[in-house]
DNA sequence: TGACATTATTAGTCGTATTTAATTATATTA
DNA sequence: TAATATAATTAAATACGACTAATAATGTCA
C-alpha cells in the first residue's frame, strides 16, 4: 500500500488504461505486446497492480482498473501527452518520434518541471504578441536543414576544450600534483606518485625510479601522442596514455 | 565492447570527467560522494568502464579518462548542460532544480531530440522577431503563480473523460462484447464472459448460470456505485465493481 | 621502519525487472 | 466428449545497480 510506483509499473498502468479504453478488457496477451514483454512479466506486474489498489485482477480472468487506478493511470497519461504535445507543438519533433520520447521522458520528469512544460506549450499557443508566428518560423527551420545532431557534434568538443584549457592554466600556476601526461617541454618536476601496475610503472620501476625522482620533460611529438621525457640518467619515450599514469610536483 | 553504455554508467562517466577537470584524477571516494553512493558501487563501475575501454584503471592506482572515455563523457555532459540550459534560460525552472532534473532526463533523451532542444534554446535567443521580449513575459508569468501542479490536476481528469466517453459511445454503437458495468438501464444482453473466481462469479454460478444466458439492466442507482438486474427469474443488485467482470454482448 | 588511520577492494546479499522452460487453465475443433 | 491449440501461470535463472561487512592496500606519523 505504501510503496511507491514504479516507473515500470506505471508503464503497465497506462498500457492497461489504453487497452481498456479500446476493448473494455485488458488481457495480459496484448499487454505483453503493447510493451514487448513477455507474459510472465505481465502477470508480475499485474499482480503488484492488483496488491496495490490498481485493478481488478484475478488469474484467467479479466483485468479491469479501479476507481484508484484510473485515477492514478491518468496522470500518467496526461504527463505522456503533455510531453508529446510539448515536442510536437513546440519543438517540431516528428510525430512518431515525439511519443517514443515521451514514453522515456515521462518518469524521469517532476511534477513541477512538467507543469512548466505545460505551461510554456500553451504559453506557445497563445501569448498575444506574436501568436505563433515566431514559432512557425522554428519549425520551419527545424525542417530546412536537417542535419541535427551531426553539425553540432564537432564544435562541442572544442568549446568544452577551452574550458578545460582555462582550468588546466589556473592549476599549472598552483602547486597542486599534475598529470605528466599534460605537461609542456621544459617542464622540470618530481614524481608525486605513479602506478606500479601500468606497464610504463613497471619499467620506471625496474630502473629504481620511485616517487621524489625528477622528471623533465623533453619533447612532445606531433599529433600529442608521445611524450618524451628525461629522468636520471634515462631518456624515455611515452605514450600520452600511460604518462597519464604519472603524478607529478612542478619545481 | 559491445554492450551499449548504461544510465548510470554514465552518471560515473560524467562524474570522472567533472573530477578530472578539477583535481587531474579522480579517487573512488571522491567519485561516490559524488554521486552518494558507497565504495564497492564506484569500484564496480570503475571496473566496468576499465574494462569497456573508457577509462584508465587498475586497482589503488590512478584514475584517468581514455580518448574513447573522454570523448563520451563530452557527450553526457554536453546534454546535462544543454538540458539544464533550456530548463533555465526557455522555461525559467530555478537553477538547482533545473539541474536535478537534467541529470534524470540525460539518459532519457535521444541525440536527435537533445538537438531540438539546443537548437530551440538558441532560437529563443537570437529569433530577429522578438529578441526574448516575449520570452520574457513567460519567465514573469511563471514567477507570478506559483500553482504549478495544483491548478491542472483537476481539469485534466474531466478533459480525459471526455476523450473517453466519445470512443464509449462509438464501442456501445458496434457489436463488441461490452461491460456490464458501464450498460445503462434498459440494457438488454447475453453474457459473453464471466469470471469464476470473483464473488459475482460465484453467486451466479451456483444459480446455474453461465455464458449465454440473458440478462438486462433494470436500475443504475444515484452516484453509479450500483447496478440492478434481471436474469432468467433472478433479481439482482450488484456493486458496479463486481459488475467489471462480467462481459456482455447487446441484443 | 612499524603502527595506525584512511581508502579501496572483494565477497556476499537484496530488490527490481526481466527472461526461459515447464505447467496449468481455457477455448476451439473434430 | 476427447484432442488439440492458445493463453496464462508458476518456477527458476539472469542481469543490473545498489548495499553491508570483511579484507587488503596505501599513506602518514612517530
Amino acid at each position: 500500500m505504501s510503496e511507491a510506483i514504479s516507473g515500470s509499473m506505471e508503464d503497465y498502468l497506462e498500457t492497461v488504461y489504453q487497452i481498456v479504453q479500446e476493448h473494455q478488457v485488458a488481457r495480459p496477451k496484448d499487454i505483453g505486446k503493447a510493451l514487448g514483454v513477455t507474459g510472465p512479466s505481465v502477470t508480475k506486474a499485474l499482480r503488484w497492480l492488483a496488491d496495490h489498489g490498481f485493478i481488478h485482477y484475478a488469474p484467467f480472468e479479466l483485468v479491469t482498473l479501479t476507481e484508484k487506478g484510473e485515477k492514478a493511470a491518468k496522470q500518467v497519461v496526461r504527463k505522456h501527452e503533455a510531453l508529446r504535445d510539448f515536442l510536437v507543438r513546440v519543438l517540431a519533433v516528428e510525430a512518431k518520434e515525439a511519443d517514443e520520447a515521451a514514453c522515456k521522458l515521462e518518469h524521469a520528469l517532476s511534477p513541477d518541471i512538467l507543469e512548466r512544460f505545460i505551461q510554456y506549450a500553451d504559453f506557445v499557443d497563445t501569448c498575444p504578441r506574436n501568436r505563433g508566428k515566431c514559432f512557425e518560423r522554428f519549425a520551419w527551420h527545424c525542417n530546412q536543414n536537417q542535419t541535427t545532431s551531426d553539425n553540432c557534434e564537432t564544435c562541442v568538443g572544442e568549446s568544452l576544450d577551452n574550458v578545460r584549457q582555462k582550468k588546466q592554466k589556473k592549476d599549472d600556476a598552483g602547486t597542486k600534483p599534475a598529470l605528466l601526461k599534460n605537461m609542456l617541454p621544459g617542464f622540470k618536476g618530481r614524481i608525486a606518485q605513479l602506478s606500479h601496475r601500468t606497464s610504463i610503472g613497471q619499467r620506471l620501476s625496474e630502473m629504481g625510479i620511485e616517487t621524489g625522482a625528477v622528471i623533465e620533460v623533453e619533447k612532445v611529438t606531433g599529433e600529442g601522442d608521445m611524450i618524451q621525457i628525461k629522468i636520471k640518467a634515462y631518456h624515455l619515450s611515452l605514450r600520452k596514455e600511460e604518462a597519464a599514469h604519472i603524478r607529478v610536483n612542478p619545481l
